[in-house]
DNA sequence: ATATAGAATCTTTTT
DNA sequence: GATTCTATAT
């Protein structure tokens, strides 16, 4: 059989690792040297060459995304489908080792995960039960305690007390909190990883049955794995099975959800024998962009040391823009897309990466003005909309009773008479009995401890959920998700409390769920084994929270955050809000090393780009809710070489007074008011048609109107695009 | 019990 | 700014 097609097309270094024999191998792969690359061929040659079943490979990855990536690329490479190899996220694998040994580790057959949402709930339950306030111990800080100990492999009853009020309170939290998860049969992502590494450790005949069955183990991000993880992966290899990872530590940018770096550095202290290969040659980015990350990340001490090269040409330099504001930005950014597009671009070739979510919101207007189609990635995901959730909530509750969350969650959702008072009682008899809230409500009713009326809404609820769950018995899964959303009376209930246009957009949601449980694919021979396809279902919603709105046929513009932009790449590259405080982020000042993680991040969003990477900043910003002035640029700008970058000016550039306190204007707008438009005055425009300036602001090249479109209601608008004419 | 208004609070990144 | 909690009115 000829194989050549698996090593043909690498460079020495890359056929070095795809073909080494089976041992530990550490591949250090700096940006975009062709990573992906190395783990899919080496996946080929142990199946084509070494003749490793599909069955006995492991391979596991950070993000849904990029598991689907690599087992579409295997596929592609081998032509052929490699059903039986388990390829995924380290939480979806453990989630398979639970539904598959759900008995030997001890949690109800239909166990629901919490996503961090739900988590965050329960811990407040959980400080309520103890009588701790939420003022003192913030509930958000204790989730991230709680998390934090899973992490490290940690369980509360073998935790120490050490004199400190603080830490026996958080160690109570855990506790209580461990107690609740327990009663409704619901695990958590930490307790997701904690909970498979302990079944396999536990049961010696299962330890030796998977690491018979795995022999090759591949790992991809390795510098983002923690403690826990790696333990998960020490555990499954045992001491045959060689371990391939693969990984950057100048790309580790986890650090703050417990990601060890030093986990390379062990890798070779654990495996003697490993083989480390270095991936140095970058055919992604032009010279000039690669030398401003090379730049860049040599101001971190302590990196394992990589020089990225390129054998591309220089390229364009690196363009910086000094905004005056963040409209400003985003509006340079979008006259900058506009051009692309004209000089026949395609807009998903363009990436706008921000330091935090929020600052997709400015964007996303902008782009709505000036018709530009854009795909927002992160932020608020389809799965975790609240009316989503409350869907799921009643599935899952026909699922499984005892799911507390869930139970909270809809018991008066949509409002039938159970307030708060009766939840409280539900509660409180639940915590004394040590019974789920279903199974307290039930006994709550039976023993009148309600006033009549109460107790007949409790009986609807129970009753309610009773003849959903009969009713969606045997029913395909989407009829169950139709059943349900109908039977519990969301859609009218949406629609009556919020009006027309929010209530609207979460029936559309509750529909675009019944199409999403209808494309669901389910498939028992492996991931979901004995287990029925709504709680499959429920398990995918919880794990994939699935990604935002947007047509991902249409050619759109893609935004999302710098850390999730790892493992991609764009021919050009917008990072924006390159700005002290913001990026790097305030918060990463105090603690030792964060500002280095920061740089590391820096370094991955540089390292997106392929041709043309523009950075921009704001002299002036609004951010939750109040305008921040003064603002500094980035040190991470004053670390590229200054001959790599291109400063562009603003057209208008805005020149403050002496005083700062107005804009002189130069555009040619100018006149009294600064946009050439007075209030009251009557307008058109291309495609919103005609309406009535209701008020200005800004000038030059941010100047905006606020127009009343006599169709289409107020908008404000950008004058340097809206192209308005007077009337 | 519920709806509403106003106050308080929290804002990094994600499976 | 937006969400989430709290106090008050219905």
């Amino acid at each position: 059989m000829d194989v050549s097609y698996i090593l043909d097309e690498l460079n020495k270094p890359q056929r070095e690792a795809v073909s080494a024999p089976p041992a530990p191998v550490l591949v250090l792969a700096g940006a975009g040297s062709g990573k992906t690359r190395v783990l899919v061929h080496r996946i080929a040659w142990l199946i084509e060459v070494e003749h490793v079943a599909p069955f006995s490979i492991l391979s596991v990855t950070f993000t849904n995304k990029a598991a689907h990536e690599m087992r579409g690329r295997i596929e592609d490479l081998l032509g052929t489908p490699v059903g039986g190899m388990w390829v995924g996220t380290f939480h979806g694998l453990a989630h398979r080792l639970l539904r598959r040994h759900w008995q030997e580790a001890k949690l109800p057959q239909h166990f629901q995960i919490l996503d961090s949402d739900d988590q965050l709930r329960l811990v407040k339950r959980a400080q309520r039960s103890l009588d701790l306030d939420d003022k003192l111990w913030p509930p958000r800080q204790a989730q991230w305690f709680i998390n934090a100990r899973k992490d490290e492999g940690v369980r509360p009853q073998y935790m120490q007390e050490n004199g400190d009020i603080n830490y026996l309170q958080m160690i109570r939290i855990y506790t209580a909190y461990e107690d609740l998860c327990k009663q409704s049969g619901v695990v958590d992502f930490g307790e997701l990883l904690l909970r498979s590494l302990e079944l396999i450790r536990d049961n010696p005949e299962l330890q030796k049955h998977y690491q018979q069955r795995f022999r090759h183990i591949l790992v991809d991000e390795f510098q983002d794995t923690n403690e826990l993880q790696y333990a998960w992966l020490q555990l499954l290899s045992g001491a045959s099975s060689p371990v391939f990872a693969v990984g950057d530590d100048d790309q580790s940018i986890y650090g703050w959800r417990g990601a060890k770096i030093e986990n390379i550095q062990n890798f070779t202290r654990d495996y003697s024998s490993a083989i480390t290969v270095k991936l140095e040659q970058n055919y992604r980015s032009t010279s000039n962009i690669l030398d401003a990350a090379n730049a860049l990340i040599a101001n971190n001490a302590g990196r394992l040391g990589k020089n990225l090269w390129t054998d591309d040409p220089d390229g364009e330099l690196i363009k910086l823009y000094a905004a005056y504001n963040e409209i400003d930005e985003a509006s340079y950014i979008a006259g900058q897309i506009h051009k692309w597009v004209e000089q026949g671009g395609k807009r998903d070739e363009i990436a706008i990466l921000y330091r935090s979510n929020a600052q997709s919101r400015v964007f996303e207007s902008q782009f709505i003005e000036q018709g530009i189609p854009y795909r927002v990635y992160g932020g608020q995901r389809f799965f975790e909309r609240a009316e989503i959730k409350d869907a799921l909530a009643y599935l899952r509750i026909t699922a499984n009773r005892d799911d507390d969350p869930s139970f909270e969650r809809v018991v008066n959702q949509p409002t039938r008479g159970i307030g708060e008072k009766t939840v409280s009682v539900i509660r409180d008899y639940a915590t004394q009995h040590s019974l789920s809230m279903w199974q307290a409500s039930k006994e709550v009713v039976a023993n009148g401890h309600l006033t009549a009326r109460a107790g007949n809404a409790v009986n609807g609820f129970i009753e309610l959920i009773n003849e959903m769950a009969d009713g969606i018995y045997e029913l395909a899964l989407h009829d169950q998700v139709r059943h349900v959303i109908a039977s519990s009376k969301l859609k009218e209930h949406f629609l009556k409390k919020e009006g027309d246009e929010k209530g609207n957009n979460r029936v559309e949601n509750l529909k675009e769920l019944i199409s999403a449980s209808q494309a669901f694919e389910y498939k028992p021979e492996d991931e979901h084994a004995n287990l029925d396809i709504l709680t499959a279902f429920l398990s995918h919603a919880a794990l994939e929270a699935g990604e935002g709105q947007g047509d991902p046929n249409e050619d759109s513009v893609q935004m999302m955050s710098m850390h999730s932009a790892k493992g991609l790449e764009f021919p050009q590259v917008f990072i924006t809000g390159m700005e002290e405080g913001l990026f790097p982020h305030k918060n990463a000042l105090e603690e030792a090393g964060r500002m280095e993680e920061e740089r590391r991040l820096c370094y991955v969003a540089i390292t997106r780009a392929r041709q043309v990477l523009t950075l921009s900043y704001a002299e002036q910003r609004q951010l939750y809710g109040n305008t921040m002035y003064g603002i500094v640029p980035s040190k991470f700008i004053h670390e590229i070489p200054g001959s790599l970058i291109d400063e562009v000016r603003s057209q208008q550039v805005p020149t403050w007074n002496t005083f700062g306190s107005k804009r002189q204007n130069q555009s040619s707008y100018q006149s009294s008011n600064e946009t050439g438009f007075s209030i009251g005055q009557r307008i058109s425009h291309a495609t919103f048609g005609e309406g009535v300036i209701l008020d200005t602001e800004g000038a030059g090249s941010s100047a905006r109107v606020q127009v009343n479109f006599d169709y289409e209601g107020s908008k404000w608008l950008v004058l340097a695009y809206a192209n308005l004419s007077a009337i």
